[in-house]
DNA sequence: CCGTCAACTTGACGACGTCAACATAGCGGC
DNA sequence: GCCGCTATGTTGACGTCGTCAAGTTGACGG
């Protein structure tokens, strides 16, 4: 074949493998389809014959896992980041949830590596829920929520990885123009749901003042979590 | 090769197409993976040679997409079932969604197909979707919802479809032992959150008695919407 | 200068989707 | 009763994919 690469010196072959997972990622962004992640293919831009890519991975699973963790890091720093930068723990809770439909949308077919894959791995998943879980616990201690970080957590994330989640796979959908309508609604219906949670008596409904009082401050909080760019 | 079906008569070719897809569909569910839909697999477990699915369908895609129109037929029904045995449009709704969810957890492999897939197709998702739309029409008509009803049933899907498909993909997180928990709680939420942005002033915080006023219609609906199952 | 070991390549295998060409059953017309 | 036409499949092949066993090549240590 043509233009072959000069061959690594022993003791740093592993460049060849953070270049192959460059390479991967950008093939996967350019073609915008997962379909297009062939070996052959990250190989040949790579500037290697085909197997040259087991010497690092196991096999295409394993290679797809490996960018798979990269993108997943990616996703959270920009949440931590996202939430570093607010004092506020519900408004930073929201910031985060804001932070990572952006990111799903940024990067769509990333995210469907990440989460729509047949089998997408639980393991890199957790320290990314780690993120979310730990901006709810700062709810917690300062008391504007109550109740299981992880459960909160998780009833957070589903709202989101939904919202991003049809946002890419059916564009054709009747959304409303600007996307940020639907991620704001989003966010502060998650936000306020588990804020009214924490303040209302469960398993009835209350009234009067009882309703009154828990409302108000979830109002209050509404507002804070409600569209920043206006 | 052995055990050859016997050829259809002039006519009812089409009998060998509805055969391909009951097929086609078992072997999804038996084998819980997509990566075992081969056309070769479905040929075989037909009696049948691999071109001969070209007769009736014009490639993998198109058999895929076959399938998946059965099953979108099946969630529209489900929905339309679980609504139509419930007169109040709120309850109604909540109920949607929660056929929603459960027709997904009971067939993780076909949703996966339906909303998972690199390029799902928006034509069979809209009749389904009209589903959720005409739930949410009745609420706006019977004045409990205000608002773009496709604007409020997307908003509801994004949180339905988040649920199921998180809990399909990632079995692993820690989720409630019982999953009704969140299908609950993620049902419960959206309804109020959307009923509350009906009955309370929008763009600011109310206080006081208007506050109270609208989440008083909010908290009694929030009831009917709770957890069927108590 | 030579062996040895890491870093690749060569060549091949089976499975997959797809297509052009061929075969065959049954019905209508003469 | 036979002919031929069309619907209904089958045969064989091509190119691509993931994967693996075996061979090759380059640099470094003794």
């Amino acid at each position: 074949m043509e233009a072959r690469r000069t061959r690594a010196k022993p003791g740093d072959g592993a460049r060849l493998r953070e270049e192959i997972l460059r390479n991967a990622e950008r093939l996967l962004v350019e073609t915008g389809s997962e379909d297009a992640l062939t070996l052959r293919a990250v190989a040949q831009r790579t500037r290697v014959t085909t197997p040259s890519v087991y010497l690092h991975f196991s096999g295409k699973e394993a290679l797809i896992e490996a960018v798979c963790l990269r993108v997943w890091d990616e996703l959270g720093n920009r949440i931590r980041e996202a939430v570093s930068r607010i004092t506020d723990p519900l408004i930073a809770l929201g910031e985060c949830g804001r932070a990572y439909v952006h990111f799903a949308l940024d990067h769509p077919v990333q995210y469907r590596l990440l989460l729509m894959r047949p089998s997408a791995s639980a393991e890199a998943s957790r320290t990314c829920f780690e993120h979310m879980v730990n901006a709810v616990t700062a709810c917690v201690e300062s008391g504007v929520l109550k109740g299981n970080p992880d459960t909160v957590a998780l009833t957070m994330w589903t709202a989101v990885h939904g919202c991003a989640a049809l946002l890419i796979t059916q564009p054709a959908l009747p959304w409303p123009d600007d996307v940020n309508e639907i991620i704001d609604a989003t966010v502060r219906t998650v936000g306020f749901g588990a804020v009214l949670n924490t303040h209302l008596p469960r398993r009835r409904v209350p009234r009067g003042t009882e309703l009154l009082d828990g409302v108000t401050i979830a109002a209050e909080r509404l507002k804070a979590l409600g569209s920043r760019k206006k």
